[in-house]
DNA sequence: TAGTGGTCTAGACCACTAT
DNA sequence: TAGTGGTCTAGACCACTAG
């Protein structure tokens, strides 16, 4: 592991812990430089990490000063797995796989998707339960050249986890887009819709490996009443 | 201007000219330190600039991979105002400002917002108009301590203009939620809503100064089939 | 093997805050 | 004025890619 790395998961623990308390300034750059045994520049990229997270605002002159993190009933910012969610945010939640099968696209689902016509893909669709209800509707669709074997049980579990610990690949970055579309029969069949509940909010994902390729398309459909998105946001200069 | 500052914004203008086309490598580090005359250190720092905005994707070994940037008909990601927004999209608008107020909140709304119950605020709601149809709907309250005079006009063209340009202020952060709610009755005045429209979507924000004050409340209302958020995520580590 | 990016250093000078 | 963070340097060594 990297030494900035390190720096910053140990301070990020101290403060989620309570040991530096939101107004508190951090030590010193030159102080966490001794204390970690590093040159100052190591420090600021693991200052920078805080930065970037909202953990502290840097302050010229003064210090790097703890901010206030209310984290995140449910958040969708990031690149974040629905696994990893209900690991972190500690809710129950039950997945159910009606539909995982591995097969050419047609011209206007690939379109859609903006996946090659020509590769085969993995389809599936996940069903996801929350106190008894089904809030989310998951549909992921694959490229079966980067992820070739794919299980219902994979797909219960986790398939980042499996893409990443398993194949060993690297998932780095998404373009993602949240809009609110009407419900459809899909919709009403699979998930807990209330009549009055028209539309669905859908966040669209085109997701990359380090390598710049495109593997992955998701669609994952909420319930409006449910659906929550939380962001951490810094303003850019220039 | 940083140095680095100014080299991120020279490869960000050549890679929206397309200079540099998707796919394409940039010019090695140690090729830019040279062309620039500085330091491989502060290239790399204009670099991560260009990575962490999704223009660019590093491969060690490789080298700096310009990626696909389809921008964004209508982003709310970031911390960027409504003019700022409308000036960078082109697209035309009007701004009517049916209420602004310096007051004291009650104690109700005051929770609600999360600013001092003891200090003036100004309060606004703005109507958004685009293509005759009124799609957004805002309500602000800023500290009155932080920002002393406003005006409907100041109001109608850019309050973060005016914030950073006259005051001098240097607006930094903010915390952000969208979530779907029922519409209320002051939408359905303000807005133009259809008859099924049952809900709007809201992005809720707390913003602060670069000195962790906290200064606005926001809380923008969008009509549901016009409102559309895109973002771009990195995966995290760790 | 040559060239690329990734990490880290030890030091310098500057701008800003606090006293 | 002392101490803080902001910028920048010139160099080192490492890990990785590609021919």
């Amino acid at each position: 592991m990297n030494r900035y790395l390190e720096i910053f998961s140990e301070l990020e623990k101290e403060i989620l812990a309570g040991k530096f308390l939101p107004g508190d300034l951090l030590p010193s750059e030159n102080q966490l430089a001794a204390k970690y045994q590093v040159s100052r520049e190591t420090i600021r990229k693991a200052l920078v990490l805080l930065l970037e997270n909202g953990y502290i605002q840097k302050i010229q002159g003064k210090g790097s000063i703890v901010l206030d993190i209310r984290r995140l009933d449910f958040p969708i910012s990031g690149l974040t797995s629905y696994k990893e969610l209900q690991q972190s945010q500690h809710f129950q939640s039950e997945t159910i796989v009606p539909y995982i099968e591995k097969k050419f696209l047609d011209g206007e689902e690939a379109v859609k998707v903006g996946l090659p016509l020509k590769q085969k893909i993995w389809k599936l669709v996940r069903q996801r339960k929350i106190d008894g209800e089904f809030i989310i509707l998951d549909k992921d669709y694959l490229l079966a050249s980067v992820i070739p074997e794919l299980s219902k049980e994979v797909a219960e579990d986790s398939i980042y986890r499996y893409i990443e610990d398993e194949l060993k690949l690297v998932i780095s970055y998404a373009q993602k887009e949240i809009i609110v579309e009407p419900a459809t029969l899909e919709d009403r069949q699979l998930m807990t819709l209330k009549k009055e509940d028209s539309h669905v909010v859908v966040v669209r994902s085109h997701v990359y490996l380090d390598n710049t390729q495109l593997f992955q398309y998701t669609e994952s459909r909420h319930r409006m009443d449910k659906f929550r998105f939380v962001d951490f946001a810094r303003r850019r200069k220039i």
